[in-house]
RNA sequence: GUGGAUGUAGCUCAAUGGUAGAGCCCCGGCUUGUGAUGCCGGUGGUUGUGGGUUCGAGUCCCAUCAUCCACCCCA
């Protein structure tokens, strides 16, 4: 070993092959499930000027404030790597001049970065799947996005999730609710843990998600934003609600969802499972009708989720190994040009082929066993002369002669 | 950022303050062209790192790094 160690910077984990093929499970149903409701994947910026999650994630909240990867670069430019994907999908919206292109559908899948305490399903290297829908009215949109949610994960096989749902209300309802929040918290302020102390007048709904049980206690009679929602955040609710219902999405309403983003207005939801401890939150969003207007666009509902690509993989138990259809194993050195060939056409068949390199038939047929190959293709000197191969069925150890057309097909069985 | 637990072979783990081990993996052998079961042998560790206490430290102390758990936050 080499004078110093040299490791992955704490919290940034490598994808090495067996968890890349959970991560690419999850995203083949994304892309096939997201397909289906005609979204298009795009591809944004890892790295986006700090003044975009500034305006849009809000000044105040812990990514912005502390855990952001921001730096100046050579150029005296402040940038930073993406905490989130939805500031960087509303500036790309808007610079690819699509404000008067109809209504946008969106989806990505990549990297976010986030310096926090690294913990089970939090790194500060993490995955998101996002999707964002741009120019989204009503309800009707907002159901469609969570059924979507929905049959992404139903794709997934996941059991065990729980959809929750939650109005935010608007800039009409909202102030008047906080204000009966705050009062409501005011009045029991002693009897709450030192940290909502804090959170009372600076976050007030982020009281409400407080763990701690004495907290919760006193919350139970707590003003709830679902009961003091305007008319017409009250009939976005309902019609929310009674699109899941015609699209048979379960969910039940909890009035505790808070978003840690500023720019949620309406409609949140989270996607939760009790199988990860603390970090339970596999998927969530919600609506940000006030987003693009802030970031200079022309006003514009839209609505979007993010989900957690590492905490779904998690979620998927044991991944399949890799497959190799066929390993050949060679006997005699002046067969090796000729067996190289042969493994070369039969890859232009489109089998995974592993060449087991030569040497004892032993060494060759345990190389075989250990990359899981179903089948093994002998090929010595004797084969070679008639122009067939020993073919090895490795799961029932059956062995016969074959011309290689006729071997390619029974491999395909 | 706060609190707690843990770092010994590639992996999972042993080792009353007194010579660092096992199982699995890997490599080779048990007749010439046959794996996954058996037998034999072998490679592999400055015990996360740096200090300290001690005649002597994997073991005790301090620091540091990392992982895990909880808080916090969030996907």
């Amino acid at each position: 070993m080499a004078a110093k160690k040299l490791q992955s910077i704490r919290g940034i984990h490598d994808g090495l092959p067996a968890e890349v093929r959970a991560w690419q499970r999850v995203e083949a149903a994304a892309r096939k499930v997201f397909g289906t409701y005609a979204f298009s994947e795009v591809r944004l910026p890892v790295l986006e000027p700090t003044e975009l999650f500034v305006r849009s994630i809000g000044e105040a909240t812990d990514i912005v404030s502390k855990e952001m990867y921001a730096f100046t670069d050579q150029g005296g430019d402040h940038i930073c790597l993406r905490p989130e994907g939805t500031a960087g999908a509303v500036r790309a919206y808007l610079q690819g001049g699509l404000t008067r292109s109809g209504g946008q559908r969106w989806f990505y899948i990549g990297p976010m970065f986030r310096r926090e305490r690294p913990q089970k399903g939090r790194l500060r290297q993490f995955q998101q799947i996002g999707v964002e829908m741009f120019g989204a009215p009503g309800p009707l949109e907002d159901a469609e996005i969570l059924a979507m949610a929905h049959a992404f994960l139903s794709e997934l096989g996941i059991g065990g999730l729980q959809l929750e749902i939650n109005s935010l209300g608007c800039t009409a309802c909202r102030p008047a609710y906080r204000e009966a929040l705050v009062a409501y918290l005011h009045e029991r302020a002693d009897l709450l843990c030192e940290t909502c102390k804090e959170r009372m007048d600076k976050n007030p709904m982020r009281v409400l998600d407080c763990k701690v049980a004495s907290c919760q206690a006193e919350l139970s009679a707590a003003p709830e934003m679902v009961n003091h929602l305007c008319a017409s955040c009250e009939s976005h609710f309902a019609g929310l609600q009674a699109g899941l219902k015609a699209l048979q999405v379960p969910y039940h309403i909890n009035a505790r969802i808070v978003r840690g983003l500023d720019y949620y207005n309406r409609t949140a939801f989270e996607i939760v499972t009790d199988q990860l401890g603390a970090q339970g939150t596999v998927l969530a969003g919600g609506r940000y009708d006030g987003l693009i207007e802030e970031l200079g666009g022309p006003a514009t509902t839209a609505i979007g989720f993010a989900a957690g690509l590492e905490r779904l993989a998690m979620l998927l138990g044991d991944s399949e190994p890799a497959v190799v259809d066929i390993a050949v194993v060679v006997l005699g050195e002046q067969v090796i040009p000729y067996s190289l060939q042969q493994a070369a056409k039969l890859r232009q068949h489109g089998f995974s082929v592993v060449h087991c390199g030569g040497g004892s038939a032993k060494r060759q047929f345990k190389a075989a066993d250990r990359e899981g190959a179903r089948f093994v293709v002998v090929i010595g000197k004797d084969e070679m002369q008639a122009g067939v191969a020993t073919l090895k069925n490795m799961a029932t150890g059956e062995q016969q002669q074959l011309a290689f057309e006729q071997l390619v097909n029974v491999i395909r069985d």
